[in-house]
DNA sequence: TCATCTATTGACAAAATGCACATAGAGAAG
DNA sequence: CTTCTCTATGTGCATTTTGTCAATAGATGA
């Protein structure tokens, strides 16, 4: 009950794990580069999350061919910008992804109605000693 | 594309995170142990997840109060059992949890859902050099 | 020249995860 | 009584993932 005070917040899917999908989605309609991508992942439900986790996502993308990037020195209000496009098996493992998403969301449906249930029915006690 | 081949299984509900509120929500039927959970386990799609992880989150669930356990000699088919029973703190804290999950619900909700009116809107398209 | 905004990256500690292995009681077969 | 299998819990450790902080750097304006 006390210990070191974990703060264990908990952000089911803040992970790279979602991370993933996040981005190919948003990349989807178009190239993008880091500095906007993480702007726009706040429509997802990704606020404020760490610079680095994202600029570490896409490089890690593009070992695993979601991605593809270019530096674009035109255009840009500061350094050059590195444009991510997302290629073909990016958009094939953004579909798989969407599948596997789906397959959480029947899951995590499970577990809350379940749990409903289980209030419902009148057994919504604890059981300690 | 190539590289070391990392396998990536992309489980997203299979970490401590949802774990923790699925043994919960398995305890509030009544108290019960480790061997036992990991079976239950299954029906939320959790089925053969490694015991160490299983047995360390119990042990750490009962760091941070959510359960009590007690060793149990009688009626084992075996060696002793470590029982473990939620507490009402647990019980509160599942409430939290799934209260998290329905929002991770909405979240997933929207991405999905987004990704399918993308989709519909004929922008299906990968965006490659 | 100094501050500020845009933009990307590196380095490293801390935490989470996966996997192999250790221990051990009960019961049945031989 | 030895061995095997099933039940049951746990340790140890390497690897992976995550979070945090700081470094670098071009453009712009005061």
């Amino acid at each position: 009950m006390n210990g070191p005070r974990r703060k264990r917040e908990r952000c089911y899917l803040r992970s790279a794990r979602f991370l993933e999908p996040a981005l190919a989605q948003l990349l989807h309609y178009g190239p993008s580069h880091g500095y906007t991508l993480m702007e726009q992942l706040a429509e997802f439900g990704l606020g404020d999350l760490d610079r680095a986790a994202v600029y570490r996502a896409l490089r890690e993308m593009e070992e695993d061919g979601w991605v593809i990037s270019a530096w674009e020195t035109q255009e840009t209000q500061g350094p050059p910008r590195r444009v991510y496009s997302l290629t073909e098996v990016g958009d094939q493992m953004l579909l798989d992804c969407v599948q596997d998403l789906q397959r959480v969301r029947e899951q995590l449906d499970f577990f809350l109605s379940s749990y409903r249930r289980h209030m419902i029915e009148g057994e919504g006690e604890y059981h300690d000693a």
